[in-house]
DNA sequence: GTATTAAGTTCCCGAAAGGGAACCGTAATG
DNA sequence: CATTACGGTTCCCTTTCGGGAACTTAATAC
């Protein structure tokens, strides 16, 4: 989500989807959350060990502001914030889950010299 | 393809497939060359505009690195190198094939106050 | 002897992404 | 009065990514 410089090279289609889930973590996001249904900012953090607080606020925000992920802010306190995907980040699912069968495949294609596939 | 600082949080599955095809070029590359078969360098720079020879090559070698492109060279003058996808890139087509359709559902979806989707 | 060609490489730069640590506000709890 | 909890924000720094432009190499063509 960026429609950084290619304004005038809008891109094929695969990049659009590409673009969404590109970087470092929104993929692990929506994988979480297209796996719990309902996450807790804390509990999503806590699924992702090594992000910071700082960037899992900027994916969920990029995520949101794509139309994949929808937040709920309770008026209560300490805050309560809910996140989970939209109708159309739920379309998203069977990519994700190719991806995954993909990465599974090729890690145990390459099960050598390789540091074990922890879960995620 | 990086295996950046995550040499102790091996990643899900998910991510080991998206590190591979990440970045600005690595997906429009692998794509292109699924599409075509086999490509020189030139050639391939002419289905990608914009992008420039030093990113090219990097690309290109990283996507080597990863065991999803072989590249051929011919000892001729002037030089003749021939990429191609190997047999591991080849099975990426159907999660391309998936990428590009949620793509272009995305687009039509989104057809409003959105440049047009030019070719790829 | 000059130009051309293919497939790069080198250098150098600016922008963007990633990340660490401290701070914030409110209410309940001890 | 101090602490905890939650869901952030701010500041600042480092690393990576992306890109422009010039240079290279060796053979062949003019």
């Amino acid at each position: 989500m960026k429609v950084k410089h290619y304004v005038d090279v809008p891109g094929c289609p695969v990049e659009v989807t590409l673009d969404l889930i590109d970087g470092r973590w929104k993929g692990v996001v929506l994988f979480h959350l297209l796996d719990a249904g309902c996450l807790r900012f804390n509990a999503l953090h806590r699924r992702l060990p090594g992000i910071t607080q700082r960037l899992l606020t900027k994916q969920l925000r990029e995520l949101e502001e794509a139309g994949l992920v929808s937040r709920t802010v309770y008026a209560e306190v300490p805050p309560r914030v809910e996140y989970r995907v939209t109708e159309e980040g739920e379309s998203l699912r069977s990519i994700f889950d190719a991806l995954a069968r993909w990465g599974e495949m090729r890690l145990a294609r390459h099960r050598a010299a390789k540091p074990k596939p922890a879960g995620c």
